[in-house]
Parts: C-alpha cells; sequence; structure tokens
DNA sequence: TTGAAAGCGTTACCAC
DNA sequence: GTGGTAACGCTTTCAA
C-alpha cells in the first residue's frame, strides 16, 4: 500500500496541509515539526501520486517555454511532433507550452525570447542555444531565479542547465568511420562536406572520424574539406569540382545538412564513390532508397523533443532531476532496407 | 476546456452516474437516453481524464497476465525490463502483473497457465505463444469471455490478439541482406545457422535475405545451412566442418540463438569472413566489440515489453484500440562504434 | 431506470 | 503556524 501525504499527516501528528507545504518548502511550518515530516517521509519513502497531483494541479497548470532555430529546417519538424507527444501524454496536468521559432543564429532573438518566457511566468525552458556567452549568461541569470532549463539537439557549456539531450556528435562520427571501414576496405580516400567549420556538432561528427581511423589504424586520405552552409547549391558546385582535381576520392562524408547537392555531383561521376550523412529528411530517405547514399546515421529527433520536455516536467513538477547531464540519443544506422 | 463527463450528464439532462453507465454499456438505461448520452459524447469529443479515472480506479485495479517461454533465454531480460518500466509508469493505476515464464516450448504450459490467468480475473495477456493450434484456440476462447490479448516477439496466425508487437523478421533479413552486400561487394558465398528449420522467425529472416539477393539482382550461393538448436556446441562443430568443406565462404549469417559458437569457428579461419548476427545479448555485444562480428541487427526488446504492455492497456482500461495491428519495432543495425 | 453521494490523493485557500 | 475544507474528474455503491 503506497504511502500518501496523510498518512505521513498522521505519524506526524498535524494536518495533510502542514505535510504539502513542509515538503514543498512553502514556509509557514515549524521548523521542528518541517523536519519530522520530512524524516517521516523519507523514511516511508512517501512518493507523491501522480494522478492525485495531476487532478490538483489544474488549477495553475505549469508553462514551459521552448525555443528552436528551427524555421525552415526540415530536420526540425520531427523534434516538434516529439515535443507534441510529450505534451499529450502530459495532457492531465495541462501543461502548457510556449513556441517560439526563430531563423538563424543571432543571440539577439533568443536572449529577447527568453526574457519574454520570464515575463509570462514560464518554469521551464527548452532551448536549442545559439553558443554565444551572451545565453549562457543569461541561462545562468534565469536559472536564478528558478527557472529550469534542458537544452536540445545542441548543447552550451559553462552553464547551469539540467540536462542536454541530443546526438552524441563524436560518437557519431565514430560510427560513421566504422561504416566507412566496412564499405571501403583498402585504402580511403576522403570528400568532406561541412556546414560550417564554426558548428560545434559538425566539427564533432569530423573529429570523432578521424579520432576513430586513427584508433583502428586506418589509412586515410582527407582530399578536400567544403563548407557549403548548409546549402545545397554550395556544395554542389564545389563536390563537382573537387572530384574532379582529386581523382583517387572514393569516400564523401557529409555531416552537414543539405545533402542532397554533393550527391549530385557524386552521382555524374562515372565511379563507385560511396556516400556517408546524417539524419533523415524526405530528401535524404529518397536518396537512400534509390542507392545514392550508402548509409545515413541518425539521431532520432522525435525523441530528442518528447524526452526534453518529459526531462524538464519531471523536474519541475516532480522534483526528480535526470540521470545524468549527458542524454544522448541513439546513433542509428539506416540504409536503403531498414530506413522505412 | 476538455469535456467532462458532467458536461455531458448536464446537457443530457442526466446524472454523471448515468453518463457513466451508458458509455461503458453497463446497463441499466433506457436505450433512448443511452443514444443521446453516446451522441453528446460523441459530438462533444469526450474523452475520459485519465487522472480522475486513475484515481477512481484504485479500489479494483486492473490485472494483467504476461506469458512467455522466456526462462533461460538471456534475450528476454530486455523484454522483462521493459515490462517492468510500462508497470511503472502505470503505477497510477495499480496495475497488477502477474508474470509466468517456462521453459521450452510445450503447449500444454501455456494453456495451462492461460487457464490459471481466467480463474484469477486476468483482464488482459501479453502472451509470447508457442506456435500450435490449441493455443489459437484458447486464445480465441477466453477473447470470447472479453479476455483481450496482445503477442509479443513471436506472433500467431488465425487469432483474435489485438496486435502483435514485435520484430519484422523478414524486413530484417532484407536489412542483413542490404549489409551483406555494402560488406562482401563481390560475388557472396554463404554458410546460414539457424536455431530451427521450424522457427518461424528465423526462417522469415533467411526468406528476406534470400528474396532482397534476388531483387537486387545480387550473384549469391548459399554453401550450407546449419540447424544447431540455439546450441554453441552444436554450431561450432558443424560451421567449423563446413569452413572447411567450403574454403570459398565468404559470409556467415546466424539467424539463430547461440552465435558465439559459429563465431568461435570463424575466428579460427585464417581468411576474412564476415559474420552477421541478431539481437545483442552481452555476448554478442563483446564479439562486436572484438571486431568478430561485423553487425547485429537488433529489435528493441525493452521497447517490445513495454510497448505490448501499455497497448493491451490502452485497449483494456480505456477502450482505445491499437493503430494498426503489426506493430514492428524498429530493425537496428549496430558495428562496434555505436553498440553502446 | 435513475440520482445522490462518497471516495481516490493532492494542492490551494481561508480561517483561526 | 496550523488545520479544515473545497476542488479536480471519475467510478461505484446505495437509495429511491
Amino acid at each position: 500500500m503506497p504511502v500518501t501525504s496523510g498518512k505521513i499527516a498522521e505519524l506526524a501528528g498535524v494536518s495533510r496541509g502542514t505535510v504539502d507545504r513542509a515538503l514543498h518548502n512553502r514556509g509557514g511550518v515549524k521548523p521542528e515539526v518541517e523536519n519530522r515530516i520530512k524524516e517521516i517521509a523519507q523514511k516511508l519513502g512517501y512518493e507523491p501520486d501522480r494522478a492525485g497531483k495531476a487532478l490538483s494541479t489544474r488549477k495553475n497548470p505549469p508553462r514551459f517555454g521552448v525555443l528552436m532555430n528551427s524555421l525552415g529546417n526540415p530536420f526540425f519538424h520531427e523534434v516538434k511532433e516529439g515535443i507534441a507527444a510529450a505534451q499529450k501524454e502530459l495532457a492531465d496536468f495541462r501543461l502548457e507550452i510556449l513556441m517560439r521559432e526563430t531563423k538563424g543564429y543571432r543571440a539577439e532573438d533568443q536572449l529577447a525570447a527568453l526574457d519574454a518566457f520570464a515575463q509570462q511566468d514560464v518554469k521551464g525552458v527548452v532551448i536549442m542555444p545559439v553558443d554565444d556567452p551572451r545565453i549562457a549568461e543569461k541561462i545562468n541569470a534565469l536559472s536564478g531565479t528558478g527557472m529550469r532549463f534542458v537544452t536540445v539537439n545542441t548543447d552550451i557549456s559553462q552553464t547551469r542547465r539540467l540536462a542536454y539531450v541530443g546526438s552524441d556528435y563524436f560518437q557519431s562520427g565514430r560510427t560513421a568511420a566504422g561504416l566507412a571501414e566496412l564499405v571501403v576496405p583498402g585504402r580511403a580516400e576522403l570528400l568532406i562536406v561541412t556546414g560550417s567549420i564554426k558548428n560545434l556538432g559538425h566539427n564533432q561528427r569530423i573529429y570523432g572520424f578521424s579520432r576513430e581511423m586513427k584508433d583502428r589504424m586506418r589509412e586515410i586520405r582527407v582530399a578536400d574539406i567544403i563548407e557549403n552552409n548548409d546549402d545545397e547549391e554550395t556544395a554542389y558546385i564545389a563536390a563537382k569540382q573537387k572530384l574532379k582535381e582529386h581523382p583517387g576520392i572514393n569516400l564523401v562524408y557529409i555531416v552537414s545538412g543539405g545533402a542532397a547537392g554533393a550527391v549530385k555531383a557524386v552521382s555524374e561521376q562515372k565511379r563507385k564513390i560511396h556516400v556517408l550523412c546524417f539524419d533523415s529528411t524526405p530528401q535524404i530517405v529518397s536518396l537512400v532508397k534509390k542507392g545514392e547514399i550508402t548509409a545515413t546515421i541518425c539521431q532520432k529527433p522525435f525523441e530528442q523533443g518528447y524526452r526534453s520536455v518529459r526531462v524538464l516536467f519531471d523536474a519541475v513538477v516532480n522534483g526528480v532531476l535526470p540521470e545524468s547531464e549527458f542524454l544522448y540519443t541513439d546513433c542509428q544506422i539506416k540504409i536503403r532496407q531498414n530506413i522505412e
């Protein structure tokens, strides 16, 4: 028989109201009584009942903010679906979610959105942060006022966020290298396509790849690196030229968005060149199915959205902190036969 | 503002009790009133509130049975963890779960267990069925009395189960073939290791593989098929001999449990032979990490357990049927770099 | 055939 | 500082 607040009240010789105030540190309880109550709760392993809580929380429901620079990026569609799914599962609690989607990487936009959240009594924020010290500062300042943060898809260091939910980019890079070894057993000559050399995730995918290659003592030559700002046309033109310059290239490793451009350049070649990339936007799915991309490594965007909201909710509403600061989603290998 | 049973009662000019009886077909309501109530509920899109329901259901909690011939099979450890996780998530409802684990494939054991469940007022059963017509009959008979069934990991045809939760064995076979094409680009000469030629899942893995090879017009020769009854020693001895007989074998495809034996035989060879297998028991994980298994295809046992209980719960307690009769878990490719 | 009321566990508010 | 009570939405029981 689970412990209820009523039972604790009885044992402590007080009322349920007092127990509630004591356990939530809401003040107005004599310190000695508060301690006694907490001890009893501890000893009996009291866990507040979720159903009862949901029912009573209805009067002032929790409110979260979600902040992502996701506009115009198809990848984030699934992340948003995950967020919606979590909200639906938490419908009992009438969780409100304020969505703010921005375009591009301007720190100013995020700062303004965070301030707006603070005005609106937002208890927790899921954020895909721009890597800027002002954002870190703002997160820390708001944390001081009790607002809780979870970073999703992209992390930011030096902050008091509760957790990061997303891909382990370094490990996905390693996994790509493992695939490379399988499909190009001999000497690998590599063309890398990255979105930006300032994008942390992209860099880690490259770093993980080369680390794995080194650890496995594989002979590898990086013919060139293309920076395409996630743009298809740029990737196409640059790849076309590089593939001509380096006829020995047998592997194209795309860590950025906008893979299709580079793939087009590859498929215009006569020789067999393997392509490895990341994520599974509809365009990529179609290219994998056609065999123009050998494999893609996915990071479970749906789960990223779902999980980040759940983790935040557990912390804000139930006072339960995540098991780890780093909540990595699976690193999934998809080839034409298992991509859908 | 969500619709409550109270609001429906008001609109229908009856009490909440009557609404409840009407919507649950519990009888004792004048047909015309019942229809009116149902219409209103339908029109307003009434969905019973889970928290309220959880709270009131406490007095007589639902009881489920789980029936698997899983004793002594390490694969099912994760399935059971998934079941436990679902039970924990449904703690609000005080869901009881009766676990019955058996060893081997005796239909009699399962029949007896099912009868016992029926005695104990079990509302729903998660079952990994033995493929025997008597089991199918029993499932159908008990379905007639209102008991609900979900099959997990292994399906059984011709039954009134609500859904199957598990691997799409055929597609995993196709995926294995896709991998085979990547790692053995030329002519493939194959040694197959299966648990039993009577095991439906194993057969489908083989069938999917050869179908995919055919569809992709790949040149392939099956040197031999070993039947090892999921036993390591048997697999070792047989594989050792077959590898000697057929020096052209460059791929070993293991669709059964007890992969380690065959792997041992492979690693005693001088030449490079790729090994593809299924699932990720601790032993397999270790062999993949050592590079003795090229890749393994996993079927998310945890999720199989979790999902089967959730689906059953939704049906029995909330009256919500699963979206599809076939709820396939992801087919995951694991290589040394992403296996954990 | 129907209604009224109690109860599930929590929180919030108002008295004292 | 503390206790009592109402409220959340549903199911169930007892009366009528």
